[in-house]
RNA sequence: GGGUCGUUAGCUCAGUUGGCAGAGCAGCUGACUCUUAAUCAGCGGGCCUCAGGUUCGAGUCCUGAACGACCCA
């Protein structure tokens, strides 16, 4: 949608009047710079009086007859221009028709402005890349500032004009890709080694969702998108590997909202040799490192939602440690006064479904219900950081059976600001166990369940050679980073959001 | 899947009871050699998301569609 304007064709003319005399932006491949912004403003003091080069893109011009100023801005910040007729001579005109967001190079002398301003005299630049389109990058005037692009479609659509139109949104991203640099440093750092296991699979479980569907035309063979790191991670622990984890795309084919994106980054680990109470201290290791790396404390601000609409920002300390453990049926009780009998049979869950405005129709089991209970009266009262507890077994066909309650297991999920950030098992390694869960999600699948495991004959072949006693964990990256980042919009951690094509 | 709201200039937004389409920023022309995301004077720029309907007349009212935001399932 190459839509035409006044200002585009105007910005257009300007081009073609430079090739016309020979002078093409496009042609030239490099400009080393001696400088950046913030080099110039930090070794200013030895710097006044010498020659440097910058390279930026112009945010703003201010003319006044026959010499201007002139902001550019590169990734460390500001610098102010002075370019002079009287220095530049015909080059000058060529200067004063540069548009706001074209990228150009200087070269020119430091010195300091009448008012106090670090400021590079120019005695020459190079038109390195034209705009042809406007930018619009906001302006301050009289106090009022007059908006960049704000419209939440096209910031989406158009990231790029969103990243250097909106310092906020940019940093957000950025910190979200910290946060995955991070995650993996504090795994390195724990003799963790990074994998890579197959996108493309016959049998995509790990996980309650249903897949992406793809053909591979040589096999003649349908595949699906993973949803989830989990069967292939622990084929490596059989395999020998005993920690070993992988951050990686996965892809769920479900809705898009303020806290799902069909495809988002999952990062999942496993230990040998460990359990549940394992991974709760590495999870509450982990974030309190990756908070202080990122954001440089463990006070973090996520968004809450309050009622209905109401959005609340609340301060959450991840080092008061050790998290809340609240067993799943205690929350029940707490908050909505259901306790273990009214889950005694189908019949008195769903009435309990119901007395909570819950539909029990799609929900096939028990486990299902009390799963759904837990969603809707205690989630999102889990502001602090919450390890829940003893989730029911026919939501849990990976995690080992709680040894005092067959109908529980050994999972936890963490809950900050009413999100779900983290699920943890003991992971099942009885392979006959194994397949007693598949066959009953198989069961389920038949009852109309969409969402139900598939069976994995090969990954129970792996068990069966023996896997040891094991600790796994999963972490969405894009949740993680919305807490770090205060986001709230999954959207707002996410590059690339998927959206309708135009 | 259901509900509510939104879509007007490059950007952000006004637009009265249905009666000639508006502002700020940006752009263009001119003035100005220390400005502070300048200042002063002037000017241009619109498929009012799309398709129907009501009406003498629709940005405005009605129906449908597209895209998006939020809420619910």
């Amino acid at each position: 949608m190459l839509d035409e304007n006044e200002q585009r064709r105007i910005r257009i003319d300007k081009l073609n009047a430079l090739r016309e005399r020979g002078i093409d932006p496009f042609a030239i491949e490099r400009f080393d710079r001696t400088h950046t912004a913030a080099q110039v403003h930090e070794g200013f003091e030895q710097l006044a009086g010498s020659k440097v080069t910058l390279a930026g893109r112009v945010f703003s011009v201010r003319k006044m007859g026959k010499a201007l100023f002139s902001d550019i801005e590169d990734e460390t910040g500001r610098m102010q221009l002075h370019v002079r007729r009287d220095l530049l001579g015909d080059a000058y005109a060529d200067f004063k028709s540069l548009d706001i967001a074209d990228i150009v190079g200087v070269e020119g002398e430091i010195f300091r402005t009448e008012m106090g301003e670090d400021t590079v005299r120019v005695t020459g630049f190079t038109l390195l890349a034209k705009a042809v389109r406007h930018v619009p990058l906001g302006k301050k005037r009289d106090g009022v500032a007059h908006e960049t692009l704000k419209d939440d479609e096209a910031r989406q659509r158009m990231r790029y004009v969103d990243m250097l139109a909106n310092p906020e949104s940019r940093e957000a991203l950025i910190m979200r890709c910290r946060v995955v640099q991070a995650v993996r440093e504090f795994l390195n750092a724990r003799d963790f080694l990074e994998v890579e296991t197959p996108v493309l699979q016959s049998v995509a479980g790990g996980a309650s969702a249903r897949p992406f569907m793809t053909f591979h035309n040589d096999l003649k063979l349908d595949l699906k998108l993973r949803i989830s790191l989990e069967l292939y991670l622990k084929r490596l622990i059989v395999g020998g590997i005993p920690k070993v984890y992988e951050v990686g795309r996965v892809f769920r084919n479900e809705a898009a909202d303020t806290d799902h994106n069909p495809e988002f980054t999952l990062m999942e680990l496993y230990e040998a040799y460990t359990d549940l109470e394992g991974m709760m201290d590495l999870v509450e290791d982990m974030y309190v490192d990756v908070a202080q790396r990122v954001i440089g404390t463990t006070i973090v601000h996520p968004v809450v939602k309050v009622g209905d609409k109401a959005l609340e920002t609340v301060a959450v300390d991840l080092a008061q440690r050790p998290w809340r453990r609240l067993p799943m049926l205690q929350g029940i009780q707490e908050n909505a006064g259901l306790d273990r009998s009214a889950f005694r049979d189908m019949d008195s869950a769903r009435e309990a479904a119901r007395s909570v405005g819950l539909d029990p129709e799609k929900m096939p089991t028990i486990g299902k219900i009390i799963e759904k209970i837990h969603e809707k009266v205690t989630q999102p009262k889990l502001v602090q950081p919450t390890f829940v507890i003893d989730y029911p077994i026919e939501t849990s066909p990976l995690a080992k059976k709680h040894p005092d309650d067959p109908t529980l297991t050994r999972r936890f999920e963490v809950f900050i600001a009413g999100q779900e950030l983290g699920n943890a098992f003991s992971e099942i390694n009885d392979p006959f166990d194994q397949r007693e869960r598949f066959a009953d999600q198989l069961e389920q699948t038949k009852a109309g369940e969409q969402e139900a495991h598939p069976m994995d004959e090969d990954f129970i072949r792996a068990l069966e050679c023996g896997m040891p006693p094991t600790g796994g964990l999963g972490v969405g990256m894009d949740r993680l980073a919305m807490v770090l980042a205060g986001a709230k919009s999954i959207r707002d951690v996410l590059l690339f959001p998927l959206l309708r094509p135009e």
